[in-house]
DNA sequence: GAATAGTACTTGAGTAGTCAAGTATATTGG
DNA sequence: CCAATATACTTGACTACTCAAGTACTATTC
């Protein structure tokens, strides 16, 4: 293993060793945002991905696959994700004129707005969560993440 | 919000995003070592880390709540996950003769040999998800997540 | 030497996802 | 045009957690 290796030459142990650090931060992320997110607007993280992504996309609305591509989860699991949210009135379902088979995930006000007041309190808990990290840490961090993804 | 700052002086959206960012990367990366290690040796991503911290623990044994701990799990969480590894022989429970309320979990030589095995599996499913990274990048990564935990 | 408080679990009920298989629609290549 | 293949979902059965509440034991405090 040369030093300057164009691979990622750590020893195996080092890069499995990082796969469970990752695994574990997520973990921990993750409760801290659902534990925020629940009790103060009632979502889940994985509720708050949702409206987040929808909220990014043109129109506020996105085709269901694409909406899984973005949030790692499977096509049922999008379905699954859904149901609870459109049954609250905070997505619709669309369908597409061209296409029958695709369907469209959109925001409705209702998700615009709970997803506004929920974007407060993810920022925050974001910038709780990595305060223990310097700027330029942060910064290595996240242009890292972007090409794991 | 000055260029040196000390605490992680992203703003907000960017931490926000490498949150996600990390959200996904984990999924990806979690569904990789399901599929390789459930092929090759019938456990899950969640299985063989609770091995591998067995495995790496003095004597091969751990007290359930210190394994919670490592894992980024609740207690709970923890029974639960031991019961099936229990019953087919790869952990085994024992009692602490001090505390009568503290439970160890301890690899078996069974356990101990599939580890083995599945060590190497894991260890290229390392490797080749992080093989997009530089040998810096993946230091750095280590370096920061390790902050994290 | 009790009450009190804290720790280490386990259990019940529920949520969040997985995969495999099924349905409906669209595309493509003889 | 039509059979084969591919895409976009949905559904059933399952696993993997979570929290809240309960049990059993230990430590503390007065």
């Amino acid at each position: 293993m040369s030093p300057g290796d164009a691979t990622s030459g750590l020893n195996p142990g080092a890069l499995l060793t990082l796969c469970l650090d990752l695994a574990l931060a997520e973990a921990n992320l993750g409760r801290r945002f659902d534990h925020r997110l629940g009790s103060l607007h009632g979502l889940s993280f994985g509720d708050f991905t949702i409206l987040l992504r929808l909220g990014q996309a043109p129109e506020g609305r996105l085709r269901r696959v694409e909406l899984a591509g973005q949030l790692g989860l499977t096509a049922s699991g999008i379905t699954r994700s859904l149901l609870p949210l459109e049954k609250i009135g905070l997505v619709t379902r669309q369908s597409d004129a061209r296409d029958a088979r695709v369907g469209y995930a959109a925001l409705t006000p209702a998700g615009q707005e709970l997803l506004g007041h929920a974007l407060d309190s993810a920022q925050g808990v974001a910038a709780e969560a990595l305060q223990a990290l310097s700027h330029d840490e942060a910064a290595a961090l996240g242009r890292v993440l972007a090409r794991l993804g």
